[in-house]
DNA sequence: CTTGACCTTGGAGTCCGCTCCAAGGTCTAC
DNA sequence: GTAGACCTTGGAGCGGACTCCAAGGTCAAG
């Protein structure tokens, strides 16, 4: 299969297929004899695993290291799992994080309409007034 | 004061100064016989006033437009709240996002120590077994 | 045989908020 | 008067994952 034809079985776009290979996540396929990438059926497969890491939120690196242990031909779980591990701490970070920040925000806005301006702790939000 | 005494006040580097200048969210300052940049007290607060919007979570282009309200003399309490809420609403998204991404990984880890390699929606996590 | 859709490459651009650099000038303390 | 800490500028680099470009080559349909 020709390089969009790829792109198109798992919705990316030819430009990404390419930078995927670039990137070193996929192997340089053989060429048509007018220089053509020809992918076998197995890129799908592999192009897909790519993709599905992505939605659990690894990186690129981190899914070539992954395909680096899966092309050895031994099951990357054990990686994968470490991984996850890694990640899943990361997510409870951000998730703590983005919820104390919201709860200022709403705190704030609640306040707003109210009647005067608020100063933030640091920073006025009103223009000096003529000092 | 001169702009390494500006940045020390409120925690930041003269680099992040002359940026914040270059972008538009600090006025030129006047200078020095020398060229350098003589900062007026106000510029504290300025700064400042930048700082804590960042820490709210808005992006220097917001910033700017709310100072750039804030220089007509208004105060920019009312496009600041319209701008609090799509980012109250953005968080919320964010955070949805975030717990659905948590939930799956927790899943995923919790079915792996337990023996066979789970294959994603999409794309295997073993090796192709020599087909 | 022409049209138009595909393919190739290396490199640049995107977004964001810095951060660092080199090469030169200035200021302060001793 | 000199060392060393500051200042100036424009521009490049970073990270991350693309995305787009130009200039050229190829291929299938009508």
């Amino acid at each position: 299969m020709r390089v969009a034809e790829l792109a198109d079985a798992v919705g990316v776009r030819p430009d990404t297929v390419r930078y995927y290979e670039r990137a070193g996540l996929l192997p340089p396929p053989p060429r048509s004899a007018s220089g053509y990438r020809r992918y076998p059926a197995e890129a799908v497969d592999r192009l897909r695993f790519v993709r599905g890491c992505q939605k659990l939120g690894l990186r690129l690196k981190e899914i070539a290291d992954l395909l680096a242990v899966r092309d050895t031909g031994v099951c990357p779980c054990e990686p994968a799992e470490t991984m996850l591990h890694r990640h899943i701490a990361e997510l409870d970070a951000e998730l703590a994080r983005l919820s104390a920040l919201r709860a200022e925000l709403v705190e704030l806005v609640g306040g707003l309409p109210s009647g005067r301006c608020p100063e933030l702790d640091q920073g006025d939000w009103c223009p000096p007034e003529g000092r």
